[in-house]
DNA sequence: GTCTATAAGGAGATAGAC
DNA sequence: GTCTATCTCCTTATAGAC
């Protein structure tokens, strides 16, 4: 990461871009330091651990993705379009990124019940997504019958979305995402 | 693991269990030799390195998860009710390991595009899961009108399921594997 | 199969000088 | 902020004696 960025920026950054690509245990403390361009004094004045800069990159993860998504649907008024662009962000987010699949769930599967906080933060985003599909959801019943029970309806499309991004950092492509697309504009 | 085991189901075993509580890269062949009670010259004579290792643990549980599927549908004539009873092995599969999520997602968000040989194991086995459900939506077809096409049936179905196992392993319930067994009710 | 020794390197983290 | 040195421990893997 260029040193045009500030230290913190190039931590986090080259945190992220290494947790993401190798795994969060096999990325090294030094091999951060050595890509960030930074001393490690730099890092431990920042980050009092390893796994405090885990969540600190998790933090960010989170920030980014409801920003970016906020920015992608900005102009969007119709409900249901909204919902079919939701899969169109997670299709660009995987195609931009080999497929690799979803920062939280791979964090999640690597550390499973070993840290309190790290699980709190994947599972606060993961409501967060739920939530967000849920009030567009409510906003497609208040201009049509839905075909279920609202809260069933939001399950399934958030879970189908799930089990595709997984699936798509299994097989490398996008395919589920776009079976997902298909099948939500058949179910409204 | 029991010394009354062989040495090589010991390794597997021991393997196994610390693979999919700890994660690949945070369980050390030491404590693998130690809690399997083996000498650390078996394990290298059994298998040539850990990867090798990683290998053989997803082939046996890929087995093993068929196998026992097997027995558990074996008095299941009515498909439909066999599609039902697929996720109710599911929710016994993750209320006996603590909703730690499948394995194979694990180590693919692990491992990435690491290993070829892992990579494939995974597809692979994630395919025969998606082709089993296949199968069993044909039988349903065969009795009845499906309210989809074939295809995007077989594919909600297979990618509700993977949904709702890995955010059970996030929420360390079963609550949405259960929606979605109401929701495969509503949609036959 | 067992045991011990060892290679060769990496891990996370701390301390002190500049 | 930088640098280097260091601590303690662990990692995968190999070799050889019994």
């Amino acid at each position: 990461m260029s040193r045009k960025n500030s230290v913190n920026e190039r931590i986090l950054g080259t945190a992220s871009r290494l947790f993401y690509r190798q795994g969060f245990h096999a990325t090294g403390i030094n091999q951060i330091i050595a890509e960030a361009d930074i001393a490690i004094g730099s890092l431990y004045k920042h980050y009092k651990s390893k796994n405090d800069l885990l969540c600190h990159y998790l933090e960010q993860q989170a920030k980014t993705y409801f920003a970016n998504l906020e920015v992608y649907l900005q102009d969007e008024k119709k409900p249901l379009l909204k919902i079919l662009k939701l899969i169109d962000y997670r299709i660009k987010l995987q195609d931009g990124a080999e497929c690799l699949g979803c920062h939280f769930i791979k964090i999640n599967a690597e550390m499973g019940r070993k840290d309190k906080r790290v699980e709190q933060l994947i599972s606060r985003h993961k409501q967060h997504q739920r939530d967000f599909i849920e009030r567009i959801i409510d906003e497609i019943g208040e201009t049509q019958n839905l075909s279920m029970d609202k809260e069933t309806l939001t399950n399934i499309v958030f879970l189908t979305i799930e089990g595709a991004v997984v699936s798509s950092s299994i097989h490398g492509n996008t395919d589920d995402l776009k079976s997902v697309k298909k099948f939500i504009e058949q179910i409204f």
